[in-house]
DNA sequence: GGTTGCTAATATTTCGAAATTCGGAGCAAT
DNA sequence: ATTGCTCCGAATTTCGAAATATTAGCAACC
């Protein structure tokens, strides 16, 4: 019988996991002071569970944790940006030669499957919502992440995590949305597509004008808003 | 003036400073089991700092965290030591090229400052000893780190300062230690000298050659010592 | 006017005890 | 022998309050 024992929880993992997610989802704005008094009023929590999930965030620079005057939301900034996405560029394309040189049937249909879940959701939360869908975020990091995990790798897992935490703040803060859904339909369509036909050169072209496109956007949109100095 | 407020500090982040050094020397082996009431007699301190400390070494994969059992020693194995090098010579090249062509007088300064502290120190403790001297391992990782800083990028840091602290553990723990001082000197001194000369292909050469014959010892010891199994 | 020094208010850090959970020992039933 | 239970000791997690540190407001001073 297989191992199968699941993690089971703490209250510091459940808060680290809701923190994380508004820090991504900008429900908790860039830059903003994190008092241990609001958070606890929050997410109805004791001093420690905080703590511990605040300094999990602070190694991932997603917050910054100052030592005696508490916490703060990462700020974002265009530099900060173009680091992101250049070393995003570099770590993925990079992974993905290696994700389909050595995935397995297994790893195809997990590939398939995330991109059929993702394909079947729409991006918006509503009709003319600003939002994007919390679900659809999900799916997208998913189908993502699946492409590139043919070849386990640790350390290259940890810093795609980390990359991508950064990069989605860009696109979920932003107002109006930088990103044209339809595009990025056809995008993961033909990445996927690249994908399971084991086309490594094409699946890498793909993913790097993907990467670059969705870039352009941002950037466009980071300059009108005056997000250039820190 | 200029604002020069230096970080205060708290016991978390002393306790964390001292926590992560003990995993990297190996004071705390490989894949032991950390209990709170063990580490709070080793430390003197209280459950809350330990725990923030452990948290944030968890992040970084020192460490692991598994929710209601509490902590242990990463493991060390052949197959993540190769994936620790191989992303070390890509980041570390990539970025030692960065860091030569936007690098300032400044920056030259702190290059040969390093590299001249590195040079007169020895590598170990005393005459016979076993153990690499604290304050030579401190040296080797500035001077490494000066190198690569001549570009700030505040997330290729990152990653560059997690897998220095992974790739480190490697040296600390393998009895008798398996890399020549001379050899080493010697890469340093030509490294250095390529680096002020600004001469990007040679430094990366260099560099790429002197990652390469390191790790190739300690492969070989690994395997000697049957690391190879999980 | 702006700097300095005090005090009050606010926020963070740390502690140890209470509550919870884990993991093994012992025992019974299959 | 293996499985399934319960109980017990040991370890982890969580809380709130006490101890410290920072910040803001205000007054006194150059």
């Amino acid at each position: 019988m297989p191992d199968d024992r699941e993690e089971p929880s703490t209250l510091a993992s459940r808060v680290h996991a809701r923190l994380r997610e508004d820090v991504i989802s900008g429900a908790l704005p860039p830059g903003s002071k994190l008092t241990l008094e609001g958070l606890r009023g929050r997410y109805k929590v004791g001093m420690t569970p905080l703590r511990e999930a605040l300094y999990r965030l602070s190694t991932t620079l997603l917050v910054e944790a100052h030592d005696q005057r508490g916490f703060r939301v990462a700020a974002l900034n265009l530099a900060h940006f173009e680091q992101v996405v250049s070393a995003r560029e570099r770590l993925e394309t990079l992974m993905l030669e290696d994700s389909i040189r050595a995935g397995d049937a297994t790893w195809s249909l997990r590939v398939a499957e995330s991109h059929r879940a993702l394909d079947t959701l729409t991006m918006y939360e509503g009709q003319g919502s600003d939002m994007l869908n919390p679900a659809w975020r999900l799916a997208h990091h998913q189908f993502h992440y699946e492409t590139l995990s043919g070849s386990r790798h640790f350390i290259q897992d940890l810093f795609h995590a980390i990359l991508w935490d950064h990069s989605s703040r860009y696109r979920n803060i932003l107002r109006p949305p930088p990103l044209d859904e339809t595009v990025l339909k056809s995008d993961h369509a033909k990445l996927a597509e690249a994908v399971l036909a084991r086309d490594v050169e094409m699946a890498v072209l793909i993913l790097r004008r993907h990467i670059r496109h969705g870039s352009a956007s941002i950037r466009k949109a980071l300059k009108k808003e005056n997000f250039e100095n820190p």
